[in-house]
DNA sequence: GATGAATGAGGTTTCATTCAT
DNA sequence: TATGAATGAAACCTCATTCAT
């Protein structure tokens, strides 16, 4: 039963993921994460240097997933505006998926990890930073190409996008109540296109219409 | 010394208050409090039952102030769709103008001081429910006199919108860093012109310019 | 009972000095020492922001008092060899005396503390070397009055005289066991002239006679 | 692999020897110690029983090391002053021979090691009194024989050569820093020779002339 | 013989809270 | 009302030692 090594710490990873996510840093004490996943207190800093180290390394280790996910959409140039809208479609359900299969991760981000310790603020802004700089990267290249009417900074409008993304996928995850095992009602695909056309009708949209016929995504 | 009192106990409030915006709950010490109000740590208990009472109160009197500022719009029906964009613009403007005015309060409303005490997550919780709720008050009225089109559950689109307009906030009061001394560089009434069109047209909304002219106001 | 403040830091530092110089500062305890000193743990960190620093202020607080000591020494210039001798004999029983009535302090400045944290290293070292300071002063001003023949390197002479004189307080006031509580047998009287007489004459002085008469002093 | 058994004791008696002596017993870890010799910690209780039977043995081997060079010394009785200074003289140089070439143990030794288990400073004090005694038994024979005038106890005479010499050897090898790695700047024959003086003349000793020629000695 | 992950007792330190004055 | 020393539970972390492989 020795030699279990990387079980070990995957163990400690997820207790200790979820419970952050759950409570916060501050509240999950290691002592928590080492009985929640079966170990000893020991056993934690063979793995980890320090408990905020765990958490920067789990924090790290999201962010470079995320990334990957960032990257993978975007590839092609819009040819008109649906096209533009389509792939804004596109990357909205790609982020929502890669959310949706990383709850935990996603809560610690989206709550900011305000208060605890600074450097892990620091962390997470590297990790959200990332997001918006791919949604500004969009918003500059539409504009460029004359798809997008100059109606202010396109910092500004990066920045309601980001917080508008933000916002949504923390409410369509978690609720009104933080709540981690909140079930989200909507499919992912359903949302990705209401946030698309909201991002560029606004409410007074009218072509979108509820029930999503041939969505075909299931949470 | 009677007079010392009030004078004291304010102190408190308006050290804690800034203490808790800008490092969070659990790592802002009574003993910080204290020092930064120039009192001992006794007086402290003298006034609050406890750390956690002190700053259930501190929010708590945010929030109170707060909804008079969201009951005090909203008082005409629209009549028009303009009507409409405008009453949404003055809404928005008032809630900018209280943020600006009680920077300490918003971020921590706006952090969600996920990670400090539940009973604080409720409080905010609580906080963060009476703006949603005001904005699902007008779309659900708007949707009722026919001015907006049905563009999936009102919930979701009122969710849609809380979480623009905080994030909006969070972006504009304190940047990307959650700086509580950041300088916002968009006049409130400029931002509030923005967001409602952003609320209604989305970015394909061409007839907002930027440079507002006869905007009048200044941060 | 509260308000007792002074007293409290007191028997903090007596027991502290008592249990770091009897079993070493690793060996030392914060809750030995509490226990000793009859407070508990936390008092220990209200009057001192360490362990570490607890015993750095315990040594330095000696050091400054025996630098007092050595200065009072050694006013005037020698005349004559006679003169020379009693002046070195005067400095050492000054030593003696100090060192009597802080057992705690010398020893754990003769015990080197060698092996516990690096500064406590430092802080012994320093202390060590106002001792030696003191003695090679007064070897170099002999030597350029013409009164000490040139027998080899100054610091050489100063060394020997140094770790003489350190050895032999050690064996004096704690035996071959380092015993805190051993019972010194000579006065101090006595074996200051006996060692200033070694210092000078060596071990074939026949001049030094046991019995010390007239000495006057006891321990 | 039968071969490596016996490399690999000497490759943590090695190790542990220097950093205990450079670190002192408690800041050594075991860790550090298998690190330094290339083996794991569970190879290192294959040889020990633990860590501190492991110091125990590398004081007792060096202890025995040493009383063979204090017995190889002494072994004729002095036919004249001139004859019992150089005898000491003699033993001095096995002394210093030694020391040069067991730096960490002596440095061990003369640390006292003072601070580190109990058993430890007992073995250490055993070490040193065998030095002690070596020296007692010379200071006693030559009183015997009428060498020496009687001035004061044997044992304090002998008391006061033991540290002189366990005093200046530590300052001869280590420096004022306890440094492990200072380069003695005196070579033996010389020290010995001036230790000798010093032991039977004192400080007004006319004939030690510095620049031993003829010594013969390399550090 | 050798490995290195696992153990757990025990150490230092923090900090909200109390309370005699 | 105000003070600030005192309290003590509980947190994080270290490290000698064990043990399955």
């Amino acid at each position: 039963m020795r030699e279990r090594s990387i079980a070990t710490k995957n163990a400690l990873i997820t207790a200790g993921l979820r419970l952050i996510a759950s409570q916060g840093y501050h509240r999950t004490k290691v002592s928590d994460i080492v009985r929640a996943g079966h170990v000893t207190q020991g056993s934690f800093y063979w793995y980890f240097k320090s408990k905020l180290e765990m958490a920067l390394e789990v924090i790290e280790s999201g962010r470079r997933e995320m990334i990957e996910v960032l990257k993978a959409g975007y590839r092609e140039t819009p040819a008109s505006v649906d096209d533009m809208i389509a792939n804004s479609e596109r990357l909205i359900r790609d982020l929502l998926a890669f959310a949706r299969h990383n709850r935990e991760f996603m809560l610690i981000l989206l709550a900011r990890g305000h208060g605890a310790d600074p450097k892990i603020d620091e962390a997470i802004g590297r990790a959200r930073q990332s997001v918006y700089e791919a949604l500004r990267r969009n918003v500059t290249r539409a504009t460029e190409l004359g798809m997008l009417p100059e109606a202010g900074p396109i910092d500004q409008r990066a920045a309601f996008l980001h917080r508008l993304l933000e916002g949504s996928i923390e409410w369509w995850l978690f609720g009104n109540a933080y709540d981690l095992d909140h079930e989200p009602e909507v499919a992912p695909g359903e949302l990705a296109r209401r946030l698309a056309r909201f991002e560029f009708f606004g409410l007074l949209d009218g072509s979108a219409k509820s029930g999503a016929a041939g969505d075909g995504e299931s949470q």
